[in-house]
DNA sequence: CGGATTGTTGAGGATACTCAAGTTAGGTGG
DNA sequence: CCACCTAACTTGAGTATCCTCAACAATCCG
């Protein structure tokens, strides 16, 4: 017999506030909690969409392939993020992959609770709202970006977002928390890891950012920030 | 005094379903209806969001212009839809400019009543979380989009998403059904009036399309699909 | 230590942009 | 109803950006 999540795991969490304590409780019931070690995926694009998420800790990347079998990087899940909730998209298969970039704990409810539970908890209802009302600005941002930035741009926002998002405070500047590879980036931002390579080595050699084999810490936001916005000139 | 607007109005739509007819009257005394002549602009960018919107008849274009004057199409909205919830956003001014291409009507909110609205019909909520889901699946379908198509099979894909949102039966094919220029397909697609120009004239002489000043018909989808999934090598 | 994964850098070339110079269509006012 | 004006569109030529391909270097992991 399982142990009963505690409502403090998620009473803090956006998407939770405005809710009773003993409505968590009601909430927690059908939910279980879920562990991945990094590189494991959650779940997969295409498969049978038959629950939703919270995440708590760690980090998720959620991938798409392409017919071609081209792959582009969706977004990336930070802790408190509600995904894979495919009713909200009138779905039953998993548009994408969520794969774990580091070791990762989550949230899990079976897919036939998402009515109920918006039904029962309107504040819930809101919240979720809201919740996906958010990514779907981000969403725009990035469609808009790509829609009149080059590329040194789009790479330059996609980073201060990776900062923003996963970032920790290091002596050199801002570390993003995960393990982030050159492809990883070139899928964001719809390019070439050949590219990403050849901007971030002219950043690094400007004293911008610090980059290694699957690290990127940021030196310099402002400037970043500066080059992103064409307020600078690229240093390609 | 105004006379009470019609549950009529929006009982078929999506948006609306599974409510009481009595809830649909309690929903719809705070709105008012509007009416635009094409040209003009339901609300602009930056401006305070003071209202939501349902679209009853009509057709808007929403776009945002970049800090560089450039202008991007972020969608177009299609009677049913909802829009201007910048509340969902958590914003309080409209991140862009919606603008009739035709002539239009739509009901408005005041935004102070969307978390109330959303509080008390929680069908409602349910249904706006499938709302917004819905549009951000169609985001991500367009950042994959840009991230992974050439000029034309973006191309295709917009004119596609164009016959299917607002095409209507003519003798040569599928017209849509309202005035859009190249440069908007242009903004849409994330290129310029001169390739959508080029793209749409060589379509033109293969018989897939006819084109006129601010108007296009559809007239071998299959073939424009092809061409959008890549197989069928493009005709530039 | 060896294999695999990840990253670097150069050269060449394709896609699609920019710029320029027109043409066509529509609306407006005389 | 025609002349004009503007906005929309067309088409060509030149070119920039960034992709592709190839060869190699570095790093990780068992």
């Amino acid at each position: 017999m399982l142990a009963a999540l505690d409502r403090s795991l998620i009473s803090e969490l956006p998407l939770f506030t405005g809710l009773a304590g003993n409505a968590l409780d009601r909430i927690l019931e059908p939910a279980t909690s879920i562990r991945c070690a990094a590189g494991d995926a959650v779940f997969e694009q295409g498969e049978p969409a038959t629950r939703f998420f919270v995440l708590l800790h760690g980090r998720l990347r959620v991938t798409q392939i392409t017919g071609e079998g081209q792959q582009v990087v969706v977004r990336i899940i930070n802790p408190g993020d509600l995904f894979g909730m495919a009713k909200a998209l009138n779905r039953d298969d998993y548009p994408g992959t969520a794969m774990a970039v580091v070791d990762t704990t989550a949230l899990a409810w079976p897919m036939e609770f998402w009515d109920d539970l918006l039904l029962a908890h309107s504040r819930l209802a809101l919240n979720a709202t809201q919740a996906i009302g958010l990514r779907l600005e981000d969403a725009h941002v990035r469609v808009r970006e790509f829609a009149t930035e080059e590329v040194e741009r789009r790479v330059a926002h996609a980073v201060l977002r990776l900062a923003a998002q996963a970032g920790r405070a290091a002596p050199e500047g801002i570390r993003i928390d995960f393990p982030i590879s050159k492809q990883d980036i070139a899928s964001m931002t719809a390019t070439t890891m050949y590219t990403v390579s050849r901007v971030l080595s002219a950043w690094q050699r400007a004293g911008l950012v610090d980059v290694g084999r699957q690290q990127l810490v940021v030196c310099d936001a402002h400037r970043l920030m500066m080059i992103g916005d064409g307020h600078e000139r690229g240093l390609l």
